[in-house]
DNA sequence: GTCTATAAATCGATAGAC
DNA sequence: GTCTATCGATTTATAGAC
């Protein structure tokens, strides 16, 4: 320590800061959360984060699009593109299983977005094509007598996604990510509680 | 019309501002809704609506309570007390389903509390002693063999909750509530991609 | 039961010194 | 890159007339 050290962390990077503010837009909401919290979170005072970040809204849109920058990678890997639509299909839940861990609280601050300013419905538009994606992928896999019959396509595709998305309520951060993603998978294709 | 007539809604008792309240609340968010936007929902001023209810949290919990007092006589009925786990499960997934349907608003409500003031703790208590008996539920009926070998409880628990709950995000109000109770309940215990 | 007016606190954001 | 100080807008909530 030189002398007038300061009682406060080693010191913050922008990567740092935005690690700091997705903490607290979690915890306590995005709307909750003041410059003055973040700050007080991060050790510094409100004038030195708006150095760092142009606002709030600056904050969640990083935070936003870490978490995108994420989940569209999967759609465009090899095993997402061909073979049989039901096999294509689990490898995507695997794959939003992975990202969804690895990257829990940028995940999470987006599948709690509202839409209430422009970033968040564009964050909410993203979401949307993904969804797509999936649920097209559903219902060729449906068409091509992949699934039993009497599955309706559009449903599957909403209960599927609600069923991965869930995950982030309780998920852990660097826990056994491959056998969580195999669970899953078999919960969302064999059922969560197959009777025997 | 009598003279002194003004461009407003019929005439409101408080049953009708917490409506207005939570359609608000759900559109923006909790945090994100002044009370100047609920008085201008409501078409009346804030001083008025403070006479109605003695602040935002106030209408919040009147919102939760709805939304548990339409959840927990599920598991009270004798569907949800007698019989094989597997059943009593199926019918408290229906039950919840139905109750999620009828209730939309609060219930949405109720499952985005993040737990920043008492009153959302003391909803997140309530819920949590609801998945509390369900994953009970589903415990048992794992140990008494009618679930296929390999299903981890815990896990299935959460799952269950969670593709249930996910229902919220696209239900609408009024519509043939039965199918889809039917429908979720099919993909919760055999699979929602079930392969032919 | 509704209104106007306003208090008291907090909000996001900026100016400017060091 | 951090700080103190502050601006202007907004927030929850209340006082008091009608």
């Amino acid at each position: 320590m030189t002398s007038g050290a300061r009682v406060r962390r080693p010191s913050h990077g922008p990567g740092s800061l935005l690690e700091v503010a997705v903490g607290e837009f979690i915890t306590r909401g995005y709307d909750a959360t003041s410059m003055e919290d973040l700050s007080r979170a991060a050790g510094i005072t409100k004038s030195s984060f708006y150095h760092h970040f142009a606002g709030k809204e600056a904050l969640l849109r990083a935070a936003l699009e870490r978490a995108l920058d994420g989940l569209f990678p999967i759609l465009d890997s090899d095993a997402a593109r061909t073979g049989p639509p039901l096999a294509r299909l689990r490898h995507i839940v695997r794959g939003q299983i992975a990202v969804l861990v690895a990257e829990l609280p940028y995940v999470t601050l987006l599948l709690r977005v509202r839409g209430n300013t422009e970033t968040e419905r564009w964050a909410l538009g993203r979401r949307r094509e993904f969804d797509a994606h999936v649920a097209a992928l559903v219902r060729e896999a449906v068409d091509a007598g992949e699934i039993r019959a009497g599955v309706e396509p559009a449903l599957a595709a909403r209960l599927l996604s609600g069923l991965v998305n869930s995950v982030v309520d309780w998920a852990k951060p660097g826990r056994g990510t491959t056998t969580l993603a195999d669970d899953v998978a078999r919960a969302a294709f064999e059922g969560i509680l197959p009777a025997r």
